[in-house]
DNA sequence: TAAAAAAGTTAACACCGTTAGCAAAACTAC
DNA sequence: GTAGTTTTGCTAACGGTGTTAACTTTTTTA
């Protein structure tokens, strides 16, 4: 007797529905907008069924935190394996992160609190945040052995460069930069380009040496 | 009859008592705890009063937003003076634009929107956004001009140095490092004093060639 | 002292996250 | 097939939010 299946099929189907609802609002008018009755609103029930499934909002965003950097660390596997160079891979990787924040706002806002409150979350929930920081990691060790100067630490050079492209990200979704000339059309524009790539090749070029 | 002076002075210390109860509060609880009616009950008014001297909740964030744009401009400007070497001035004033970052952490979260939407202004709101960052340009001309590549662009290298600053403060500030080891105890810990002037000295020597 | 103006109150509106209690439906066992 | 049990989903409510309207009280003016 397949009903219970059946009725697990059903849930995860509603928790899907919810999912799918949530960001669906999320995508049109931003995690403001977001709340548990405009959720339930859109699947066509009441609000608190959807306590069924997560335990409470805090939750939900969690599950949304989780999904963001699972497609991060995705996309930064695959830009490391478009190249065979520990620099040009690391250059890639961040280039990445960088388009990342810009295709997935709500995603990026949510990961890393810009402009909103973001979920706390400890460092076995997400598994993939440290495998992330251990690609990265891998390729930076890579290029500080082959350097000139091969004592340099990875951990230092990592965080440099975390911190210039979160730092232009937030700066950029936050829209405080201060010349507005430059940045008038989108935040994808050549200036931010040639102060990302300005940045992270100097960071690149002093491990090099 | 200077009936109406006093009731301008009275007007003006509701005011005031409006600004420093909603801070005490922020201080306390974060920015989370802030509501219309918590300020009122402090200062022993009924909530529709604050609207009285302010537009809305908005509003009052901005003018904490002004204040707080201003103290970092002083102490930028205080910064700068303290030496007279460009590229001395430039580190001061980073690390001046630091130490701010969690000496006032209140402020800096509402000034740029980290863990939380701060307020949207136009160039003109504040005045002194658009001054402090004609300051550290200055400095940075000065620097590039007695450099060996005196054509480039101060601009790029502003933006470097504020993405870098501001990314590892708001990498901090949401507790968002991969190694929790090394950042365990505070925000002011060793690494992050060493991946700052690591960073900073690292884009001012690229600068002096 | 009466009229006008100002100040401050309470009550309400439309939201929010969340929980308790209840009705209806679905399933199980006889 | 029906009785009893479990599950499902609902409404209503609690305590909170920002904000506005209406009313009352105080203060000032004439």
């Amino acid at each position: 007797m397949g009903v219970k299946e059946r009725k697990l099929r059903q849930k995860e189907e509603v928790r899907c529905q919810i999912l799918t609802a949530a960001w669906d609002i999320v995508e049109d008018e931003g995690w403001n907008a977001l709340s548990m009755r405009r959720i339930a609103d859109k699947i066509e029930y009441s609000a608190p069924i959807i306590y069924g499934h997560f335990e409470n909002k805090e939750a939900l965003l969690m599950e949304f935190t989780r999904q963001g950097h699972i497609k991060l660390l995705q996309l930064v596997k695959e830009a490391k394996e478009r190249f065979e160079d520990p620099a040009q891979q690391l250059e890639a990787m961040w280039m990445a992160y960088w388009d990342f924040a810009f295709e997935n706002t709500p995603y990026y806002q949510l990961m890393f609190g810009v402009e909103m409150g973001c979920c706390e979350w400890k460092a076995n929930e997400i598994p993939e945040v440290a495998e992330g920081r251990k690609v990265i990691d891998g390729v930076l060790q890579q290029l500080i052995a082959s350097s000139k100067n091969p004592d340099a630490d990875s951990c230092l050079k990592f965080y440099s460069l975390w911190s210039v492209v979160h730092g232009l990200i937030s700066i950029n979704l936050t829209r405080r930069m201060y010349d507005e000339r430059a940045f008038r059309e989108d935040g994808h524009g050549d200036l931010n380009q040639a102060i990302l790539k300005d940045a992270i090749s100097g960071i690149i070029n002093r491990i090099k040496e």
